[in-house]
Order: structure tokens, then C-alpha cells, then sequence
DNA sequence: CCATGCAATACTGTCGACAGTCGACTATTT
DNA sequence: AAATAGTCGACTGTCGACAGTATTGCATGG
């Protein structure tokens, strides 16, 4: 047995996983300000090492932060969603071409795990599990390059995909991604044909940001406010 | 005119530029260890806004810090060359993608511009300079593509190349971009045929990380030392 | 009634000090 | 002599307090 580290983990890298999560997870929505006194007290921590949490978090893009002004959750707009979808199929068919030589059984066993999962959480209705299978089942491939700066990138990317996500489906209450949405996407990267797989990566996600744009304008028109700190 | 904020600057934003421009500028080598205590004493601060920035480089790649044990700026591996310059091929053939009908006669002066710059710097044997330039050269059309998510990828990756082209500067002395080695690259950028511009970019960073990765390897058999923190 | 200047306030930026952890060295034991 | 346990020094992680800035609300004048 490895008997892996203890996990020994940082108040900074617990504070940045929980505000990670509280983002991702709706607690703190898009605009929402991130007041360090209140988080420190909320957290039981002192502001040190909260602020490089949020540090860390501003670079990641999930917060913005104005020296003297503040911190507050990445705000959405259609223009921010157009180039993470646009930079998500350009780095989505680099990774099948670097994954694709390198599939295995072991590959083929998780990717048809993953889809099964997503398919499971579609069935019981539950959005957010859905979404994390989603991103998972997408993920595999970027795992499979074997590239970990690609790898890198799509978990940067994942983290502001999760945002707009989320975001749909609490205001719509159902994201629905349909229950076969995904089968072909699955069958192409099980076969042979590189070429077909790398234009369903491009037309499935012009299928999908479709949705999430349109409701991402319907937002845009209602949100006026400024949010005044 | 849009009357930009006044650039207020905090020390955070200060120092994390110093320590960048220190590292990049090859005064922190790779693999150097960053001692808080120390760095905050040589810029006169308190181990807050220091730490801070240095929170911010790790996140940027610059960096690697592993808790309770220290920070030391990022080391060179053939491995994570070879990545860059893949993950390089794929961005900014995107970029061109994206750029390709936004160019403009802006565009043009701007390219020229640069590449004059960089041959003058190739001439005058300025090897920092021309690194500079080169790299400015390329990240012109990311600069153009309007595609602010592409152009924050960019500049995280220049960072590393960076990195890996002022190392093999201080080994070599010269890094010896040859005088024309760009004259095709902006012929076809200022042309009509997309299709030949993007086979261009592939051949040309072809050539190009030959050169860097053979230096690369180079270097990995004679360091051996570990670099007792 | 609206515009302008000014105080109050709440927050962020910065600092110095303390506590916890790691690696190296020394001492001891077999 | 080799291996193990104990000790020491140095550095990172964390804390509470202070300084500086931007917004808010109010008072004043037009």
C-alpha cells in the first residue's frame, strides 16, 4: 500500500477550496461582494490568509479584484461566454488529437463509466450532479492527453463554464442537457474516425452554447443593477 | 478619450511585477529558492504584500511552492517544453482564425512595426532585446484576435517561454533567431491565404522548438544538483 | 430643488510579532 | 561504525492591530 501523505493542508488552500466551492455551488452569486472581514469571521480565520486565498482565486478568474475597492464573483456577460465556448472546442479537438493514439481499454472503460453516470443523474433529475457529470465526461479526454498544461487550461476553463452553468439552472431550475445528447460524442471517441469526432466536438458545442447564450442575453436585459458595493 | 484609471499601484502589484521581471530577466534562476524574510528585507516591505505576490506568480506557473517547505521559481523539463510549444501551435492558430478577418491597416503598420524591431535587434546583437521582440512579434495577432480569454493564454505562456529562451541565452550567449527566420511568417500574415499562414505558424515553431529543445536536453544532463532549499 | 464640499464610516492594504513545521546536525545506542 | 533518537535553527503559516483609501450621507450654498 502507498500509504499517501497525510494531506496536510494550509487554512489558505481550505479557505480557497470552500469559497472555490461556494462560488461554483451558487452560495455566492455572480456580482456578489467578497468582503474579507465577514469571510475571516465567517470562517473562523484570520484576514492573512484569506486574502491570498482570494489571491489565488482573482488569478484563477472566478473573482475580480480592485486594489482599494474590492472583491467580488466574475460577472457574466454574452461576450465572456462566446470565447470561453470558442476556446473550449479549440482546445477540446487538440486534446483529442493528442489523446488519440493514446486510448486504451482503460480509457474506453471510464469514458462509457462517466456517460453512464451522466445518464443516471439526467434520469434523476438532479441538475447539479448532472452538470458536474457533464464536465467530468468531458474532462476524461483532457486527462487522457497526457498534457498537463492542457490539462491545466481546461480545468481553468471548467471552473467558469461551471459559473455560467450553474447560473442557467438556477434561474431556469432545469438545465436539461436531453438524456442522449451525448451518446454520439461517446460512440465517436470509441471509434476510429478522428476527423468525425473532431467535428462533433465543434458541432456539439455549437449546439450547446446556443442554449446557454440565449439565456445568458435574456439575463443581461433584466440585471440593470450596478450591485453599489 | 476613455480617461483609464489612474494606475494606482499597491505594493503587492509592485513587487509581484519586480519578481517577474527578475525571474524572466534570468536573475532568479530556475529552481532558486525564494526566501520570504530575505525578499521582503531587499524591497523593504512587510512578508504580507510579498507573499501575496508571490501566491499570484504560483498561480501564473512562474512559481511552485509546496507548503511549510518554501517557493522556488519553476524548473525546466523537456517534458514541459514540448507542451508549450504544442499548446503554442494550437492557440495561435487560433488566433489567426479569429484575427484573420478583424485585420485592418492598424494591423499591418503594427506588424511591420515589430518585425523591423525585431530585426533591428537581431542586428544590433541584442540578444535580450530580440527575445523581447520576438515575442511581441507573435503576440501581436493574439492582441488582434479580440479574444481577450486567447490573449490572457497567451501571455500566461509567454511567461513560461520566457523562461526557457533566457536560459538558453545565458548558456549559449546567443540565441541566434537568424535574421530572416520571420520574413515568411509576416509575408503570409499580411496576405490572403489563410490556409498557407496557419501551415507557417505549425512549421515555424516546428523549427523553432528543435533548436530550443535540443538545448534543453543539453542542459538536464549536466544539472544534477537538487538544490539543498 | 440641485449642485458642491465635507465629515463619517467601512473596507482594503500593510505591518510586526508569534506559533508551527521541516531539515540538518549532534548525540547516543547497538 | 551504522542506525536511531533527540535537539536546534531557519523558514513558513497565522494572527491582531494600525494606516490609508473610497464611498456614503449630510450639511451648506446657489
Amino acid at each position: 500500500m502507498p500509504l499517501g501523505r497525510v494531506a496536510k493542508s494550509t487554512i489558505r488552500i481550505e479557505v480557497a477550496d470552500r469559497l472555490r466551492q461556494a462560488i461554483l455551488g451558487g452560495d455566492l452569486l455572480p456580482g456578489c461582494p467578497l468582503i474579507e472581514t465577514m469571510l475571516a469571521a465567517q470562517f473562523q480565520v484570520s484576514r492573512a490568509p484569506l486574502r491570498e486565498a482570494i489571491r489565488q482565486l482573482a488569478e484563477e478568474g472566478l473573482v475580480v479584484t480592485v486594489p482599494y475597492i474590492g472583491t467580488r464573483v466574475m460577472t457574466l456577460s454574452v461576450d465572456d461566454l462566446r470565447e470561453i465556448q470558442s476556446m473550449r472546442v479549440t482546445l477540446e479537438r487538440f486534446a483529442f488529437r493528442q489523446a488519440w493514439s493514446r486510448r486504451d481499454a482503460e480509457f474506453s472503460r471510464e469514458l462509457r463509466r462517466r456517460h453512464d453516470a451522466l445518464t443516471a443523474a439526467i434520469d434523476k433529475g438532479d441538475d447539479a450532479s448532472s452538470i458536474n457529470a457533464e464536465l467530468a465526461l468531458h474532462g476524461l479526454v483532457y486527462e487522457a492527453s497526457g498534457h498537463r498544461l492542457l490539462l491545466r487550461a481546461w480545468e481553468s476553463l471548467r471552473g467558469k463554464l461551471q459559473l455560467y452553468w450553474a447560473a442557467h439552472h438556477r434561474a431556469h431550475g432545469s438545465r436539461g442537457p436531453r438524456r442522449d445528447s451525448h451518446d454520439q460524442y461517446v460512440n465517436l471517441a470509441l471509434g476510429d474516425d478522428l476527423r468525425a469526432m473532431l467535428a462533433e466536438v465543434t458541432s456539439h458545442m455549437k449546439r450547446g452554447s446556443e442554449v446557454t447564450e440565449r439565456f445568458v442575453k435574456s439575463l443581461s436585459t433584466n440585471s440593470t443593477e450596478g450591485v453599489t458595493r
